[in-house]
DNA sequence: TATATTTGGATCGTATACGATATAATCTTA
DNA sequence: TAAGATTATATCGTATACGATCCAAATATA
């Protein structure tokens, strides 16, 4: 005999990941049209966020930031450093280690992108109140996962 | 002259997106474990949700509910046949339509997945009260954009 | 009813994600 | 100091995402 009340919870409606895993997907579709001025990905923008506060990282400290290995990165990278605007070069002193050198275009891109942060919060038209809570409980659920 | 407040909303730890980013691949680590057990990963997971409710909808209505258009679905759609687990079949009286029916094998995972919505709540550690205001922030998120 | 438009899926190309593995450089330690 | 372990990055394979486009079927409409 079937007991209805087990599946209850595989109700796509009672599912609190797939909400997340949308809205994930939403937010980067709000990024899109601002980020295709400087012709950017939205984890193109990430690795510059980074890199605009902590220029000369290696390709691992920007991963540990992000969340992100070089299987990854590596790729993506090498993307951004066609665009001209990175260089990626060995460290001298330990050769396993490549550093993440901002270009002066890649410097440069940060004053067109001063004004995505306001733009993207008036796209996604959350009151702050709730973007700030929303943010607070997103990052309660990542910090009970150090190991990333 | 540079005016430092400009940038203070590009930093990392600043974006409210970048958790959401974060946290929906977390999650999707975490259902993983569980998935592989099933031999699915977890959009293919979110597809059969969809249809061990609602059996026999098109491609377009699962993507409705998804979010997800036929150029991420067929492929993904292709391989849940492949393994068996669901046919893909034109509808008769619209040939446009093609209409997912579960296979008794897809019809049965159901019951091996009855066990993962709770097993995935303890593994995030998030206690309810906060998971239930994190999924109603996302939904009041998702809900401003309903083009989607 | 012949043509134009719309609709539903599929296909193609590019860019992530990520597990598994490879490789070279560095470090450990017997 | 030579062999083994560790570290940092790269490579490979598979599976999404998604914009753009294609194609056939259905609908609208002149």
């Amino acid at each position: 005999m079937e007991t209805t009340e087990n599946y209850e919870q595989l109700k796509l409606e009672n599912q609190i990941c797939f909400p997340l895993y949308a809205a994930s997907r939403l937010v980067t579709r709000l990024y899109q049209p601002l980020l295709d001025e400087l012709g950017l990905t939205y984890p193109q923008y990430l690795v510059l966020l980074v890199l605009w506060e902590h220029n000369g990282l290696t390709v691992n400290q920007v991963g540990d930031r992000l969340h992100l290995h070089s299987n990854t990165l590596t790729p993506l990278l090498k993307r951004l450093e066609q665009q001209g605007l990175l260089q990626r070069r060995r460290s001298t002193t330990d050769e396993r280690l490549v550093q993440l050198m901002l270009t002066p275009e890649g410097n440069s891109l940060k004053k067109k992108a001063a004004c995505i942060p306001s733009q993207l919060a008036a796209a996604a038209d959350l009151p702050p109140d709730k973007a700030l809570a929303l943010k607070a409980l997103l990052e309660e659920l990542l910090q009970k996962h150090p190991s990333w």
